[in-house]
RNA sequence: GCCGGCGUGGCGGAACGGUAUACGCGGCAGUCUCAAAAACUGCUCCCCGUAUGGGGUUAAGGGUUCGAAUCCCUUCGCCGGCACCA
């Protein structure tokens, strides 16, 4: 008889529909079964699902459809994260309006995202371009304005001149936008900012949290707390013209991890943008000081950073001096570009004795050096000889009061001495900034706030909500939004007064909208609040978000800040939005590299789909490594995980075929097919807990194998009820990560439920133990020989056949066992 | 420079401190075929040996242990993050 092929193009759209229709992947509120949400980061409608959404969701959905086997109330929502530049570009390229590309994009997207074959509920779906959902977003932006959470200033922004905009610190990537890589300058301009460093210390916090070390590092390190003192130095101003003869004086404060070395501070430095520079510097030093931090200025901050070790230090003085409080020393102030304003009070004091910087920049200028600590016995010699800075924390030396003192209790008696005498304290310093939130950009949720000449920046009313933006744009690269050039956004009226005022023409920071999706997913439709409590009661926290690594110190740290201060607004009232985090790597091109399409390796989705189907770029992607660690496409790969599927098709056909010409009846090959059924489940179970889907797919083969086999040896096995369970199991256990075909052949084996709904196979570890054991026999450590034994077998036993063993006997040549060591039902060691 | 991760056959990769190289790819041989493809079967880390067998091997070197790919130290290489952070 004719045998059927395995083409999957016959049903995957089939039973895509089926679904669809029956609604199993919908998750209800109402459901008893307890919750799980399982959630993978939504995707930016660019126009084309890639391979690497593809390996996400795989992943993710592989996760979700096997808890769901498990008995959860899965939900598995899906969206679009659908602000932001590129539809701003695509605009101006191809002069059509950002709102119609997205819509196109995110149409054509979810096309494939069905032909994934993924449980996605898209009864949830979320598009945050949308005014129902952007209302919500502008509506949290004025609950964090009223908190004091977002506020306004000028401040010095990461400005990107290609893209028009400002960028935040986390957007920046060495010196150059994240985006397209021009190095960012620096500009002057009232931004909207988010405080999130009033949640520094509690984001440094993970307690609970099942995430990656390395994620949780990242952001450890991105926070940079460290600890020190606050010393306010003082200062006279030199030519106090604008003081009318009087001598002033100005408070110069300094952040340092090394209050102790203060007695090494020999001289003061400033960064070129300290507002201070201007006044503390002497008519002679003017022209100098003046070109120095015009010079500064127009170095773009990759030209600072990019400063190879080797670079020397450059520099002005001011002519004036700051006094140090501790010591009483007169040292003189410079400016430099080497101390940055934008981390701790953009001040130091140089201590060149014992930081590297501050050496370098005293042996650059002939500045005094005066050494302060004392490491352990070492005999104090000339600075002058010295190569580099002592940086140890020894004991302290030429520091009248606190000599003799060892550092790390130096530390703590100058921050006492400060605050007694307050001049200083101790302080503790972040490298984290404040999130700037501003864009200067059209496709964005417009910052709901309006200016009045009498009343300044006005929140918009929440009855006012959202504010829209307009349908129609021009772009120009003005450096400014597009919406200050459209009057009927522009003007509008004081909410409070009713007088003629204006709006903020900026757009939000399109990490805010997805800094709460996850939020609406549980109440997408509500449009009288941004989410009821109960819903997030509900499914809150978030149990397993799968999501590429790249955005450690970007949305997942954003995500944890809006959670915590909605949690503080009583909005809320659990503290951290995701309890287990998995990050998937990333696949490569065949070649090994990162695919790009100017190095013509790129793999499109549908093209590998309509040749193989999606079941085969599924199993494909998750066999290719470990999930975490992706790895390189392989054309011939592929092709063994297609043969493979087409083995499981013949398997189970020939299957039904066979159960069809006979009866039932037990056969010899029936028990080792039970044994293989469940040593499969109990593998193929924890590989799906602990996302091993590469090592899942391998247990799946050898299982075919086995059942092959089996059948080969004696083709009346087919007969055996214990078979037809192997193949059932088969066909569940394959359901996850292929389950096209699983749903397929299920139907075939002649079920009417779908295999999805089915309960996840259990395993009775009593019969998974094999008939016999080997236990392997070693003669110090290396193997000689291996014992066929009882699994119940004793140590007794096994000494007793080993030391009988002919190659033992030889390995041990006459010498006498001084050891035995015993591992029960594995192995023997025989030391001699 | 600092922080973190990783180095296993020709390739992707398996291996609770206990028979290293599972599974797959590729290669070789065979079955089927007029032939080819597909499918199926067997072999495939290296060295000596016809073989039973023996020796070696997880980037390199050292250590801990009865026993190390796995734990510790040093060096080299690759990848990721941060980068004058006071």
């Amino acid at each position: 008889m004719a045998r059927s092929r395995y083409q999957p193009a016959e049903f995957e759209a089939k039973w895509q529909a089926r679904w669809a229709e029956a609604g199993d992947t919908i998750a209800h509120d109402d459901d008893p079964r307890p919750k799980y949400y399982n959630l993978a980061m939504l995707p930016y409608p660019s126009g084309d699902l890639h391979i690497g959404h593809w390996y996400n969701y795989t992943g993710a959905d592989i996760y979700g459809r096997f808890m769901r086997m498990r008995g959860y109330n899965v939900m598995q929502p899906i969206g679009f994260d659908a602000f932001g530049l590129p539809a701003e570009n695509a605009a101006i390229k191809r002069n059509i309006q950002p709102r119609t590309w997205t819509l196109a994009n995110i149409d054509n997207m979810r096309q494939q995202l069905r032909r994934m074959g993924a449980g996605w509920d898209w009864t949830r779906e979320v598009v945050t371009c949308l005014p129902d959902y952007y209302k919500w977003t502008q509506w949290l932006f004025l609950q964090f304005y009223q908190k004091g959470l977002a506020y306004r200033t000028k401040a010095p922004a990461n400005w990107c001149p290609t893209c028009n905009t400002t960028l935040a610190n986390e957007q920046v990537v060495n010196g150059a936008c994240e985006r397209c890589g021009t190095p960012v300058e620096r500009r002057e301009i009232d931004q909207w900012l988010m405080r999130i460093t009033d949640y520094a210390d509690e984001l440094l916090k993970f307690d609970g949290m099942d995430w990656p070390e390395k994620t949780r590092l990242m952001q450890t390190n991105w926070i940079g707390r460290s600890e020190g003192a606050e010393i306010r130095f003082t200062a006279s101003i030199p030519n106090p013209n604008r003081t009318r003869g009087r001598k002033a004086t100005i408070e110069l404060p300094v952040f340092t991890t090394r209050p102790d070395t203060i007695y090494g501070a020999t001289f003061f430095v400033l960064a070129p943008e300290h507002p201070a520079v201007e006044q503390l510097t002497t008519p002679e030093q003017r022209e100098a000081v003046q070109a120095y931090v015009e010079q500064a200025r127009r170095e773009s901050e990759i030209e600072r950073m990019s400063v190879e070790k080797s670079k020397a230090k450059t520099g002005v003085p001011l002519g004036s001096y700051v006094t140090n409080p501790v010591s009483g020393a007169q040292t003189p102030i410079w400016i430099a570009d080497y101390v940055l304003m934008s981390y701790g009070k953009g001040a130091v004091m140089g201590v060149p004795a014992h930081d590297q910087r501050d050496f370098e920049f005293a042996r650059a200028f002939g500045l005094p050096i005066t050494q302060v600590v004392q490491d352990g016995d070492e005999p104090l010699t000339d600075p002058a000889t010295w190569d580099e800075a002592k940086t140890a924390h020894g004991r302290l030396v030429n520091s009248g009061p606190f000599d003799g003192v060892p550092a790390e209790e130096a530390i703590r008696r100058v921050i006492a001495w400060l605050e007694e005498h307050d001049v200083g304290k101790g302080a503790v310093n972040y490298r984290l900034r404040d999130w700037l939130v501003s864009r200067q950009r059209f496709w964005g949720a417009p910052i709901p706030i309006v200016y009045c000449v009498e009343h300044g920046a006005v929140p918009v009313p929440d009855d006012q909500l959202p504010v829209r933006l307009p349908d129609e744009a021009q772009f120009k690269p003005t450096g400014e939004s597009p919406l200050r050039y459209v009057p009927e956004f522009l003007n509008t009226t004081c909410p409070i007064c009713g007088g003629p005022a204006t709006r903020e023409v900026d757009t939000l920071d399109t990490f805010i909208c997805s800094s709460w999706y996850f939020l609406r997913y549980a109440d997408p439709h509500d449009d009288q609040q941004a989410w009821d409590d109960k819903p997030v009661a509900k499914w809150l926290p978030v149990d397993m978000y799968v999501g590429g690594p790249e955005h450690a110190t970007l949305h997942l740290m954003y995500a944890r800040f809006f959670v915590k201060a909605l949690r503080d607004m009583g909005l809320l009232s659990f503290s951290e939005p995701f309890t287990r985090l998995y990050h998937q790597g990333m696949v490569l091109g065949p070649d090994g590299q990162k695919m790009s399409k100017s190095r013509g390796n790129v793999i499109a989705p549908d093209d590998v789909v309509a040749r193989y189907g999606a079941d085969t770029v599924r199993a494909y992607l998750m066999f290719m490594g470990p999930f975490d660690q992706g790895g390189p496409w392989n054309d011939q790969g592929i092709e063994g995980v297609s043969r493979y599927l087409n083995r499981v098709w013949t398997l189970v056909t020939d299957f039904v075929a066979a159960r069809g010409e006979a009866a039932a009846k037990e056969t010899a090959g029936g028990r080792e097919v039970e044994r293989l059924r469940h040593k499969t489940i109990a593998r193929i179970t924890a590989d799906y807990e602990g996302l091993r889907f590469n090592t899942a797919l391998a247990a799946l083969m050898e299982y075919v194998n086995g059942l092959n086999k089996a059948r080969e040896a004696s083709p009346d096995t087919q007969r055996d009820p214990r078979y037809a369970a192997a193949i059932e199991t088969l066909l569940t256990l394959l359901a996850p990560m292929a389950p096209h075909i699983a749903e397929e052949l299920w139907s075939r084996v002649g079920h009417e439920e779908s295999v999805h709904r089915q309960p996840w196979p259990g395993f009775d570890p009593v019969l998974t133990l094999d008939e016999q054991i080997t236990v392997v026999v070693q003669v110090n450590g290396k193997v000689r020989d291996t014992l066929l034994c009882q699994p119940d077998v004793t140590e007794a036993q096994v000494r007793e056949q080993a030391l009988a063993s002919a190659k033992v006997g030889a390995a041990l040549g006459g010498r006498e066992v001084r050891k035995f060591i015993y591992v029960p039902g594995k192995l023997a060691n025989l030391v001699g």
